[in-house]
Order: structure tokens, then sequence, then C-alpha cells
DNA sequence: AAAACTCTACTACAGGTGTAGTATGTAATT
DNA sequence: AATTACATACTACACCTGTAGTAGAGTTTT
């Protein structure tokens, strides 16, 4: 299972101060969002019914928890984006990141220690 | 606009052979996919009135082109997975993909000399 | 020409997504 | 206690997506 656009932007949100409450998940969201805040409660409480989000109803206002963590969705979606856009070519993507997005001197340096690490 | 991952296969498909039947392109997806030749026809018809394809019905049967090119789409999905997934980190990002999948030797020299050309 | 076969077009339908409005329950204030 | 203010729950609705089935048009074969 995939997660949205809207649902990353939620989670992001989650996974920076985990357990808040709605009135701070909609202000942090806003300004890039403009979300209205019943749309943001529509989403957590789809997302609770997906088992991303769990939510805290022993207290009012509610808290609203990741329950899945970073790292993993992280994971997923890279191995979905490696093979839908370029089939499974690890090389040829990340040779397209580093062409295309402005990287510092340090992640330049830090990638290539990487790199030296990997030598066989 | 995003392409879902059906129209991702799909055109992927069409980047193959341009200018290619339904025939042809069902037959090409089918091991991976299964899709029902109907199925392929509503996602091309879909696409072409998203400006994705065109349909050349000329001929007979029409042949299929898709109207994007590859690596503009390609762009796009990086920009979005990027900030989506890894909030605008591409070093970040590029590690993630660095320690996780399989690289052979040679992409892992080539990737150091796209490192070495970016050093300022 | 009738039958059979292809190809394409049209139709269908359930489930998901984006986006709130309305209603109701609870807490704070007059 | 009545009113006001929030918070949460329920409802709505259009559009998108996945997945074909059916029907009609054109072409080839009896």
């Amino acid at each position: 299972m995939n997660l949205s656009d809207r649902e990353w932007t939620v989670l992001n949100a989650l996974w920076e101060t985990n357990g808040a409450e709605l009135g701070e998940i909609v202000n942090k969201l806003y300004p890039q969002t403009k979300w209205n805040r019943n749309t943001v409660l529509t989403y957590l409480t789809r997302m609770e019914t997906k088992g991303l989000v769990t939510i805290d109803k022993g207290v009012s206002p509610h808290l609203y928890h990741a329950t899945v963590d970073r790292e993993s969705c992280q994971q997923k979606e890279r191995e979905s984006f490696l093979n839908r856009v370029y089939s499974g070519s690890t090389g040829d993507l990340i040779a397209a990141f580093l062409k295309e997005e402005r990287i510092s001197q340090e992640e330049i340096d830090t990638l290539r220690q990487i790199l030296d690490n990997m030598e066989v």
C-alpha cells in the first residue's frame, strides 16, 4: 500500500513531533498547504483506519501519532520509485540526481566516502 | 499532474517502441502485468485525453505514441520524490540509495567520476 | 451475402482521494 | 442555566483509478 502525497505531508508533520493535537498539526501544515482543519481531520481519521496513525482519544484534544516509521516508508518508496521511473537501475537514478540537484561540497565528500567504503 | 503507476508502466512500453499498436503493447506488458486488452485500451484512451498519448487513427490498427518524453517525466518525478520523501535533501536521498541498493563496480566508478567533475 | 473474427468505442461500477460543510458533544463564560 | 466557543464525528460529493464487459464497425473467410 503506497502512501499518497497528502499522506506523506501529514506523516512528515507527525514524525517531527510525535503525539500532536489537531490544532498543532493544522498550524504546522497551513503555510505550505492551506488545508482546512476539517480536511486534515479527514486525512487523519482515514489514515487511522488504514493503520498509519493512532488516535489517542483518552485526552482532549485527541493526540495523533504516526504508527509507521519514516525509515521504512522511505525504503518502500525508494523501491517503487526505482522500478517505476528507472526500471531498477540505481546507477542511472543516482547519476540523474547528482547531475541535476544542487549538492554542497560537504555532501559530495560524504558521498565519496560512502563510495570508497563500497569498493570490493 | 503526476503519473500513476499504471501510466508509468504503459509509458515505459511506449517509449521502447514508439508508434505501437494495441496488440503489441498488450503483449509486451502481459508477462509482468497480466492486464486485459480492454484494460490497456482504457488506459491509453484516458491517457490521450490527458495529453500523454496520441492515437493515430488514420491506420488500422491504430498506432499509439507517447507525447511526453521520458527524461522530463523522470525529472518531475525526481523532484516530487525528493521533496515528498526526503524533504528536499538530495544528499540523504542518494546516501540511502547507495547504502541499500546493489550497484556494480562499474557504476561505482561512473558515480565517482561524476562526483569528481562536480568539485568546485 | 452470411458468418466469423478483430478492433475499437461505449458503458459500468466499486473503491479511493481531495475537499470541506453540517451537526453534535463538551468545556468555558456570562 | 443559557450562551458561546471549540473539538470531533458524520455526511457529501465530484472526480480519479482499476478493471473489465458488451456492443458496434470493419475485414476476412466460407
